[in-house]
DNA sequence: TCCATTCTCTGACCTTAGTCAGAGAAATCC
DNA sequence: GGATTTCTCTGACTAAGGTCAGAGAATGGA
């Protein structure tokens, strides 16, 4: 733990909370209590169902129930049963309520405009990429991992991202129906496992394991999101797949990739895995790697 | 207002607020109230006055004397009267209370360093930089300036400072004695006026004017402290003082300034001063300017 | 000496933001 | 068709964080 970063961290930390709590309250209150300020946010153009309004932003059914009464009462919102299923319904903003939301945006440019405002032009410049900078490193320490189904479209969606890369980065292009396959259930317990990095709830990276009894677990489909790249989530996301193949009692992970994931393979060599021999016949494999896990790794 | 700007300082302000929000809460509460936490951090290793803390925190007195009845049950501060004046209160730490201090020190330290630790080292690297260039651009948003006693501590100081940057940066020393006074009463409403900009309650810039009837007004004293420059302060301090200076009935205002500070003069320009002959025998003054103040600057 | 002020405490009250245990209606499963 | 599940609402309750109006003691100034 570096103690001048730290100490410049929480000076960091002060500063932010201070400025933006104080002036977040009191601007986008509207004399109004900031979870219902929240909620009519959270409803916005498009309508929602009240289910998943409290999912999004975790409110106990009871809680959000009087929310919405109270923005009912204001004029600001429209509550009804839902067409397709009457148990659920269906919130929508009034007149009123588009215009409030519009004037709820403006305040908050004002409230983002103010910490720029004060400040000369090219310093406004300087402001704004740190933040940037910030914002961006900020957001890897709320990614999180799981395992999840491999069925589900976000997986689907996280595998085809991986195809399009490869199919973009080997020099032949990429076929996944060539090669050896990794079918859905193949990454689902007890046969193997797909983890999933998500970032706001969005997948930003995945990778899998296929178990196979007491020979060598296979590590597969290792991707992230090239926007979230340089965030060290690939290191992590490998090492949240260790350890859970540890937790499954893998003793030793291989894995075969091409030349062209030069990123790919430094990970893996820094990550303690070294170069076998060829152990299968993947078209378009040129190194296969392997590694002997351990407990505290 | 720039719309590009303003989307990324709203990005980054729900990021950090959403992420320094949720750890600081639940990781240095202790089961406590965070008004407590608060309260016990603010009284510190030297202890301090209960008015004086009501002050610091803002809190109402009812209020400051229930949090601090509770943690003096807590048995982590001692309150009893001050020697000096038996109506105010001292409170002070128990060694519970320093040792309580110290663990929510280092839980701070552990959140702070929770950012830095899921990243790549280089990466943290980054992320420091980048926060330390936002801490510093964001307290210039929190300046506060004000028309004050010239004849205070802090004024004083100000003043002091001012004479010796001159002294440093003037090619023959610069000697108060010499050249044109400004008495502490010439500084003083209705003979003439000391703005101050602080910064979190620190003095770090002054502005002076003395006003001369319907004769044009004079600036003097203009001093931003050297850690804050390049944050606009100079700009928007002759601004103040300007607004003042109309609000005060002056029409037209001059100053004159030595050849090496070269920033002061180039704002004066850009600010709309221009060069005029010379009005008065200052010795330490090589250029004299000049501007017709009007309602909308 | 007396009066006004300062400082703290107490009691009464308030809002925000929840939680929890049902109840009732609609939909789905078997 | 009946049992179970899903979704929402109501009522009762809680903690945190405050506000406001005095009361009482100590102090300072005329």
């Amino acid at each position: 733990m570096d103690a001048a970063a730290v100490r410049k961290v929480r000076s960091f930390n002060r500063t932010t909370a201070e400025r933006i709590g104080a002036l977040s309250d009191g601007f986008l209150g509207r004399g109004r209590p900031m979870g219902e300020s929240r909620t009519l946010w959270e409803v916005g153009q498009d309508g929602a169902e009240v289910r998943e309004l409290r999912a999004r932003l975790g409110l106990d059914s009871g809680y959000a129930s009087r929310v919405l009464q109270s923005l009912e009462r204001q004029g600001l919102v429209k509550v009804r049963p839902s067409g397709a299923d009457a148990r659920v319904r269906q919130v929508e903003l009034t007149p009123a309520g588009v215009a409030e939301c519009a004037e709820l945006d403006r305040r908050a440019d004002r409230v983002a405009w103010s910490f720029l405002e004060p400040l000369p032009v090219d310093k406004r410049a300087n402001l704004v990429n740190a933040m940037v900078e910030v914002d961006r490193l900020l957001q890897a320490s709320t990614v999180v991992f799981g395992v999840e189904d491999p069925t589900t479209a976000d997986a689907q969606w996280c595998i085809q991202q991986y195809f399009d890369e490869l199919n973009q980065r080997f020099e032949t292009g990429f076929d996944p129906t060539r090669g050896i396959q990794a079918e859905a259930h193949e990454l689902m317990a007890p046969a193997g496992a797909l983890m999933i990095a998500r970032l706001r709830g969005r997948p930003v990276g995945c990778g899998a394991l296929k178990f196979h009894g007491r020979a060598p677990a296979e590590l597969k489909r290792m991707w992230v999101s090239r926007d979230a790249r340089g965030l060290g989530l690939g290191r992590r996301l490998l090492a949240e797949l260790e350890r859970h193949a540890i937790a499954s009692g893998v003793k030793v992970v291989r894995l075969e990739t091409n030349r062209t994931l030069k990123e790919a393979i430094a990970l893996y060599r820094s990550s303690g895995y070294r170069e076998v021999q060829r152990f299968n016949d993947e078209p378009y494999a040129h190194h296969w790697f392997e590694k002997r896990l351990r407990k505290g790794s």
